[in-house]
This record gives structure tokens, C-alpha cells and sequence, in this order.
DNA sequence: GTCTATAACGTGATAGAC
DNA sequence: GTCTATCACGTTATAGAC
């Protein structure tokens, strides 16, 4: 009886390899720098198969940064709309997810935030972002705190702001980062895991009344 | 007597015309994206005129690169290194005047992020930066301050990243922000000057002992 | 489904007239 | 210095054999 394989390349389908070398060239390099050989090499197959797979190096990408907004946005949405934990929790939470979804895949935040640039309304006329994030728990839960007395009185806006740039700012600015504060990649590592639990106690004393 | 005219696109020369273009291009779609019929259009000239006076895009495009990034660090290093301000109002004048000059010129942050990833090593190579931002007044009050427990034991490096996320985010980020807190332009730019006088108040209450 | 060969097109760069 | 016309090349996409 054999056993079940963890999927290695050489087990994925044609289509499944051109796709996951898609998602790694896209991401690296933007759409505009990338050429469909580039993505055909890193897939081990031939440029042909590309097009017969997926018609157009726009439509291929036009897959990946749905998939890639979708995986990021997903993570968000399931923390921001747990009804079960309180807002300090859902701040830890959000910290920790987005960091350690950072850490495996680095190249994201960049991405988003540059090829989005190009073509904001095609992507959220789309996906009903803004209700989402602005009827969210955290942000129901995050007023009542603030009519309660409990919090500092930071507009939301801001603090969504804060949260979200203290999380993805380090992460978008690494190679420069790295340089100017002459860091090894362990190093660099190090930091980003402290601040998953430094960014909650910061954002904490920040909401402090 | 000729009054001396502010200047206008039609009294720039050819050159300058060329060089202003390729900024607003070049910013706005990354080296890969523009076309040098772009910039040519841009500028109101003949696409001939581009190579006649700068050779390449290449070469185009490293001269507007090292323009951006020299005016974006000036501003920091004159601030930083101000023998003659404290740490307090050094924090606030770093945040006015990035500020001011990403409200002036929102692309930049997002084309320097995108661009420097690529040629991380190219640039660094000519601007040791690494030194003039560890060694600055500003580090050196910071540590001072710490050591002399005014301040909290916040280390150096969360500092700095957590003072330029609040300020450089929301600006690289700024359309999908829009998007997701439906905000107009003006909205928009409001909060970002609130943010000038919040930011340094915000650091100060993570910095108190 | 997969390959080789090539068409079709876009883009950077230049020649040469003015 | 500035223009028009064109080249040279790289890239996307497809035709057609296997």
C-alpha cells in the first residue's frame, strides 16, 4: 500500500508548476520585469505549455494576484471577525499571523502594495474590502472600548494605520533595512519574531486612557 | 528689464524637460513598466531627443534614481544630524518634514521601495548610509537618553523602524488606504497632516521610562 | 500534452535629412 | 538641436509536427 507523498515538484501537475513558478517570479520581480521564459525556466517546462495552460502571461497573472490578495486578505479577515476573543487578543493575533505569513513569504507585501498601485479598482470592485474591514469585530470592539472609556481616544483610522504599518513596514523596507542597519538574514529574523510580541505591548501602551 | 520668471515647462530646456519628465514617469511606473516614448510624450518631444541627450534609458534612469534618493536622505540626514535640537523635537521635525515631502510627492516612497530591491547592493555601494544613520545625533541622543533612563528601554532598531513605519506607510500604501477607509483626496491629506503632530506624540508615549 | 520553429508585435536605439 | 524613418532586438504568442 503506498504511502501518500508530501508534493514535491517533480509530482505536481504541468499546470501546478507553472503556476507555483508564476507566483515566485511575479513576486520577486512585478509584472512588468518578469518575461513568460522567465517563469517557463523556473518551471522546468517548456514557454509553449504556458500559453496552452493559461492563454496570456496577463491572464496568468491576473490568477496570481487574485490567489495572492485572497491568501492575504483571508488570514485578516478570519482574525478580524472572531467574535470569541477580546480586542487586546485580536491585536496579538493579527501581529502574529501577519508576521509569521511575512516571514515564509517576503516578497508579498511589496507585490501588493506595487502592483496594486497600477490597478486598484480592478481588484477591490471585486472584493468588498472596506465593508469588511470597517464592520469588522475588531473594529466594533475596538469602539465600544473607546465609548466605554476603556482606550485612549486614537481614531481608528490611526490605529489601524499604526498597527498595520509597524506589522508590513518592515517587511516592504527589508533590503534597505538591512543595509543601513548592517543585519544578517538571522538577525533580521530575530527582529521581526521579537516585534510579534513587542507590537502588541506597544499598540497596549499607545490605547492606554 | 526682464522680470525673472518662475519657471514653466516651456522655458525648461530640452534637457531639463526630458529629466522632469522621466522623474514623474519613472516614479510613477518603475524602471520596467515606462516606455521611453513615455517619458518622450511626457515631455512634449521627439523620442530622439531622449537617447541623443542621455544615451539609454538605463542610463536615464540611474541619474533620476540617485536625484530621488539624495533628496530623500537629505532631508533626513540634515534633521538627524542637528547638533543643535534634542531628541524630542528632532522626532517631530523628522516627521514634518518627511511628511510634507511625501504629501508633495506621494510616489516616492513606493518607487524607491520598489526600485532599490532590485539594485539593493548598486546604491548602498555609493552612499554609506549604514554609517550616517548608526552614527547620527539622533542615535547618539537616543542611546544617551537610554542610558540615563529618560526614556524606556525600547532598543534602538524597533525605534527607528517604528518611528519611519508611521511615517512612511501610509504613504506607500496610500491607494489601497484609500480604498479600504473610503476616503477622498482631501480626507486623505488631512490625515496625513494630523499624523505630523500625532506621530511624535505617539512615539513619546512608547519612549516614556 | 509537449515540443520546435516562427510569426507578430513592441520597444530601445540610431541614421541621416533638415 | 530636432525631426522622420527605420533598424535591431527581445518578448509574447501561435502554428504545426509528434
Amino acid at each position: 500500500m503506498p504511502v501518500k507523498k508530501i508534493d514535491s515538484p517533480q509530482d505536481l501537475s504541468t499546470e501546478a508548476k507553472i503556476r507555483a513558478a508564476a507566483r515566485t517570479v511575479f513576486h520577486k520581480k512585478g509584472f512588468a520585469a518578469t518575461r513568460t521564459r522567465d517563469i517557463a525556466e523556473e518551471a522546468g517546462i517548456n514557454l509553449a505549455l504556458l500559453n496552452y495552460y493559461f492563454r496570456s502571461k496577463e491572464k496568468l497573472f491576473q490568477i496570481i494576484m487574485m490567489e495572492t490578495m485572497k491568501h492575504f486578505m483571508n488570514g485578516m479577515i478570519g482574525v478580524f471577525n472572531d467574535e470569541k476573543t477580546n480586542l487586546e487578543s485580536k491585536i496579538q493575533r493579527v501581529a502574529i499571523s501577519y508576521i509569521d505569513l511575512m516571514i515564509k513569504d517576503p516578497e508579498i507585501p511589496l507585490f501588493i502594495l506595487s502592483e496594486i498601485r497600477a490597478n486598484v479598482d480592478d481588484f477591490f470592485s471585486q472584493m468588498p474590502i472596506a465593508k469588511v474591514i470597517l464592520n469588522s469585530a475588531l473594529m466594533r470592539q475596538y469602539k465600544k472600548a473607546q465609548a466605554d472609556g476603556e482606550i485612549s481616544n486614537m481614531e481608528p483610522i490611526h490605529f489601524l494605520i499604526n498597527l498595520m504599518s509597524m506589522i508590513v513596514f518592515p517587511f516592504a523596507a527589508a533590503p534597505m533595512l538591512k543595509k543601513v542597519a548592517s543585519l544578517t538574514d538571522p538577525q533580521y529574523q530575530k527582529m521581526m519574531e521579537d516585534r510579534k510580541v513587542l507590537i502588541p505591548i506597544w499598540i497596549n501602551t499607545l490605547l492606554k486612557p
